[in-house]
DNA sequence: CAAAAAAATTAGGCAATCCAAAGAAGAAGT
DNA sequence: ACTTCTTCTTTGGATTGCCTAATTTTTTTG
């Protein structure tokens, strides 16, 4: 398994290749490699059992696929978590240093941060660390964006763009906190929430509000 | 700068090309490629100004190459100390993993982790970490096999070796350690020596005290 | 000092992974 | 349904870094 092989699984899996197939563009647009590279290296991870590619009509992952990517994430995430409590890095910062960390650390290793770490549920930016066998429980898909005026809920994860981390750690927003939404601005505009226990409006931009996702539970 | 050229510089480096020539032989004993594969890759090193190469006499690094290579022995130096101190590794298995996490290593991080760690001056098994601007001190080449029977001495530091390493955990023997030189035995026999303040001998083998380097100044 | 041995270089190939461009398949609009 | 656009695959070519085998240079030794 090489480095490149490793990112291919890791985009498949989180383009949602573990339960719906994905396209060819989205893997080549993720990964910034080109289309026909993207056939090719697909068709040799499929010979390897690791996708199932039906031409034409997208990739998806399979078990031992799911498996091995689910351990990536769990090294990323692991790594981010080290880096934000530990190092003290920023959290919008942490994506870029644990991308290369993740393929040069061995299960052993993961187990010891693990254990340093004290055995962290979510990494920084709110994504759960799956466990050292594989297993993650399914991530929360609704969106911020799509809650109702004068609901409050608890946020839940961000997606990991170095961007949007650093607009949200300016707007001081962080995965837990719990906010209150007070109107959606038409056209596109900013979301408009409140921390709780806080008077100050923030806006949040309508691009930014459907990258956030909520917990499920917090909906009625 | 990619990993593979990072080994070569890194092996030329513990090899002693910052201060005269080594061979491509040994070069390709030490990362396990084939001889003419080394001359290749030396001539791309030469082309970039990291290394002289002086075709059938030898090769030594250039000032960059010599910063380059002890960034890298920093960083692996300090990847080594982190897995000891704040993971609990057994000094002899941080090598290999040390090994990897070190080409994924950015200047930032490895500021961040010398922090974390408190600026250590030296890596478990006695190696002295580079300063952040490549910066290093000359370290000691006196052989343990060396010291004459009856003197005391301390230890400095091990070759990093996992075999070595185990051999010398098992011993009980680390950087630091003060002992005192019993006898040396004939025919390539152990070297039998005392640790400060304890009374049972110990048995060197001849070949490992090849491999351990003390104190200079604590030599007559 | 010449023959043998050791070390280094050169030459021809192979595998992995990328790209660009051409051609095939599927989707979308009128 | 037919044309057009988009997406996907195929093909041919580049690059990097490795290997083996052959050749050249240097060193060692009788």
């Amino acid at each position: 398994m090489t480095p490149m092989k490793e990112d291919y699984l890791k985009i498949i899996f989180e383009l949602g290749g573990s339960h719906k197939k994905v396209s060819n563009k989205d893997i080549s647009l993720g990964l910034g490699i080109a289309a026909g590279s993207v056939t090719e290296m697909v068709s040799k991870l499929a010979d390897e059992g690791l996708v199932i590619h039906e031409p034409y009509a997208g990739i998806s992952l399979t078990d031992e696929g799911k498996k091995h990517a689910a351990e990536l994430v769990r090294k990323h995430r692991l790594w981010e978590t080290f880096l934000v409590e530990k190092l003290h890095y920023n959290f919008a910062d942490v994506h870029s240093e644990a991308e290369g960390l993740e393929h040069q650390t061995s299960d052993r290793l993961a187990t010891a941060l693990d254990n340093f770490l004290n055995h962290p549920q979510a990494c920084p930016h709110g994504g759960v660390i799956p466990s050292a066998n594989g297993e993650f429980p399914e991530a929360s898909h609704v969106l911020l964006a799509d809650v109702e005026d004068g609901q409050t809920v608890t946020l839940e994860r961000f997606l990991d763009n170095h961007e949007l981390l650093t607009y949200l750690d300016e707007l001081n927003l962080r995965p837990d906190d719990k906010i209150t939404v007070i109107r959606h601005e038409p056209f596109e505009g900013p979301l408009v929430i409140k921390k709780a226990g806080e008077d100050v409006p923030i806006n949040v931009s309508y691009k930014a509000s459907h990258n956030i996702f909520i917990q499920p539970n917090s909906m009625k």
